[in-house]
DNA sequence: ACGTCAGGTTAATGACTGTTAACCTCACAG
DNA sequence: CTGTGAGGTTAACAGTCATTAACCTGACGT
C-alpha cells in the first residue's frame, strides 16, 4: 500500500485525538508516532488545527459521497435505508476512531472549517431524512432529523462498546437502528 | 436554592468540559465562570483532575442509584424496562452536559478515578442487562450488554441534536429505544 | 556535474499551563 | 474585643505548548 506521509500523519493524529482529545495531543505527539519528531508537520500542514480539520473534512466527505451513492443503487425506499444502516455500520467498525473525532472534535474547529463540516453533516442526516420519511409519512421534517439523529449515536456506539465479534455486532445494530427507525 | 461554591464549580467546570473537552479548559476559565478566579479553585478541590474525578463519580452515581431504585419499584420486567428508559431520557434531558462528559472524558481521569467510575458505569448496565434478559431469552449476556450500550448511544444523543420540543424529544426517544432493544 | 527543492533536523520564541506561596479580609465563637 | 479559619487575592514557579527560523540532506531533472 502506498501510504503517503500525509495520510499517515492524518491516520495517526485521528487515533490519538480518539483517545485523548484534540489539546491532549501536542503536536510532538503526531510527529513521534510518525517516525518525525514536531515541527516536520508543518512541511504537510498550515499547524495542528489543519490538521483536525482535513481529517473532519475528508471524513464528512466521505461518508456523503458513499451514503449518497449506496442510497441512490437502491431499488425502493426499505432497500434504500438498508443500504444506508449498513454503510455507516461498516464504516463505524473499521474506523471506530474517524467516527469517535467526528463526533467529538467538531467543536474545536475554526469557524470555516467549523460550516464546511457542518454542512456535510447535514447533507448526510438528509439523505437518511428523505428516505425515511418516504417510509414514514407520520413524521415531519423535524420529527425524522430528530430520529436520524438517535440513530447515529446508537450505530456510533460502537467504539465505546465491541465486546461481540464483528459480525454479530454487525447485525444486532442493523436490527436495532432498522426498528428504532420504523417504530 | 442553595448552591454552595463547590457545587457552583462542579457545575460550571461539567458545562465548560462538554464545550471544549477537559484538556481544553484551563483552571482560570472555571474560576472566572464563576466569579473567582484561578487558583480560588484550590480551596475547594485538590486540582483540576481531582473537579473531573468528582463530577464523574457523582453523576454515576446518581444515574445508578435512581435506576435500580426505579427497577425495583417497577412490578414488572417490561415495566422495569420502561422505567429505566424514561429515567435515562430524563436525566440526558435535563443535564445534557453530563451526559456529554461522562461518555467522553472518562479516558482523562487518573487510575483509581477511573476504576471507581468504569466500576459504577458496570453497575449499572447490568441493571439494564438483567431486566432485558429476562424479556429476552434468546440473548446471551455480552449481546445483551452490547444492546444496552448501544441503547445508551441512542439515548445520550440529545446533546447533539434537540431541535424538538423536549415532550417530543422524550416520547419519540422512549419508543425508539424500547423497540430498538426488543426487536 | 550541478542546482533545487521536498522533507527532514534542532534551537529558540512567547504564550499559556497547573500548582504553590504569601498575603488579605471579614464573619463570628469565646 | 479578639483571634482564627474559611475563602478569597496576586505573584511567582517550572513545564509544556504551537509555531517560526535556520540549517542540513539527498534524490533528481537538466
Amino acid at each position: 500500500m502506498t501510504t503517503t506521509r500525509r495520510e499517515q500523519i492524518l491516520d495517526t493524529a485521528a487515533t490519538l485525538f480518539a483517545e485523548r482529545g484534540f489539546h491532549g495531543v501536542s503536536v510532538h505527539d503526531i510527529g513521534s508516532a510518525c517516525g518525525i519528531s514536531g515541527p516536520a508537520l508543518y512541511k504537510h500542514f498550515a499547524g495542528k488545527d489543519d490538521v483536525l480539520t482535513q481529517s473532519l473534512t475528508s471524513i464528512s466527505q466521505r461518508l456523503l459521497d458513499e451514503g449518497r451513492s449506496r442510497s441512490r443503487a437502491a431499488g425502493s425506499p426499505d432497500a434504500a435505508l438498508g443500504a444506508l444502516i449498513a454503510w455507516h455500520i461498516e464504516f463505524a467498525l473499521s474506523h471506530p476512531a474517524l467516527i469517535v473525532i467526528q463526533e467529538r472534535e467538531w467543536a474545536n474547529l475554526r469557524v470555516e472549517g467549523r460550516r464546511e463540516v457542518r454542512a456535510l453533516q447535514l447533507a448526510y442526516i438528509d439523505i437518511w431524512v428523505d428516505v425515511l420519511r418516504r417510509l414514514r409519512d407520520d413524521l415531519d421534517a423535524a420529527e425524522a432529523r430528530a430520529a436520524v439523529q438517535a440513530t447515529f449515536g446508537l450505530l456510533n456506539s460502537t467504539p465505546h462498546s465491541a465486546r461481540i465479534s464483528a459480525t454479530a455486532m454487525q447485525s444486532r445494530l442493523w436490527t436495532m437502528a432498522r426498528s428504532a427507525l420504523l417504530a
